[in-house]
DNA sequence: GGTACCTTGACGCAGCGTAAGGGTAA
DNA sequence: ATTACCCTTACGCTGCGTCAAGGTAC
């Protein structure tokens, strides 16, 4: 829970975030991370391990890394008061609808895999209960 | 809705379900479908194009095509294993977490960016404020 | 002779996994 | 000298998309 630290490894967030050193520098590779160097050593930040925390969101949402990239950057540039707000509260609007339609998706996919699930606990159910009652077989129906 | 036809031509398939003859021809590549041959031609059969809808339901739940090429197997042998039957139950929770925590995902980001909606607009309002108002600025306060 | 299908290559891309080969610090 | 990290380079895999180049049916 020392999550004051300020500087992490590359190994330090692999573990944290289970996934590979690999993923981390292909991240690096693709501009989504920029640690700084100590030799040839990576060094992250607290900002790095956010926008880390971020693109994982991102996967996990489906969304492609260009796209994360794209997202994070408008992020970032949300606290920059400089830039144009009202171009950024565009794409949140975008944003919001495409998510509204994927928690239906996962609604509806979540009630497929609980559909199936049921189905395969009865057919384990109905084997066990054939099985005890011998040759006596109550009914030979398969699903 | 005439869907008591016996054979399906390749883009019959591909216009039912949204994806291209590449899809299929691919998913025959890996043996999910082995459709009989007229001279060069693909005929599927109401067979092909269950096992094709099997697959299909199988991606969006979130298994791979070799995953999806066992399950399907398993389903077509009716007589198989319990064990089998556990294995692929022990998939089906794994991908249930999976879409769980995707919909946290989506919740918290959802959150996210109505906060930031907020936080936006807010801004938008101070500025326009403070520039009608001219030099007495209200406060200095980002978000 | 269009056009509307069908076919088989074959290359391209994303998002990493997985060595291979080598350096550094305790 | 072993362990435990770190690095780069580079090829491999999945799940298709996307031409290319050509055949067949009306």
């Amino acid at each position: 829970m020392d999550q004051q630290r300020t500087t992490f490894s590359i190994s330090d967030l692999a573990r944290e975030f289970h996934i590979t050193p690999r993923t981390i520098r292909f991240y690096e590779d693709q501009g989504l991370l920029s640690p700084r160097r100590e030799g040839r050593t990576r060094v992250f930040t607290r900002r790095d391990r956010t926008r880390l925390k971020l693109a994982l969101r991102g996967k996990r949402l489906g969304f492609s890394l260009v796209e994360i990239s794209y997202l994070i950057g408008m992020y970032d540039r949300a606290h920059d008061k400089n830039t144009q707000l009202s171009e950024f509260l565009n794409g949140l609007q975008q944003r919001k609808a495409a998510l509204l339609q994927q928690r239906e998706d996962i609604e509806a996919v979540l009630q497929e895999v609980c559909n199936f699930e049921q189905q395969c606990r009865q057919l384990l159910l109905d084997r066990a209960a054939s099985e005890s009652a011998g040759k006596a077989a109550i009914a030979d129906r398969p699903a």
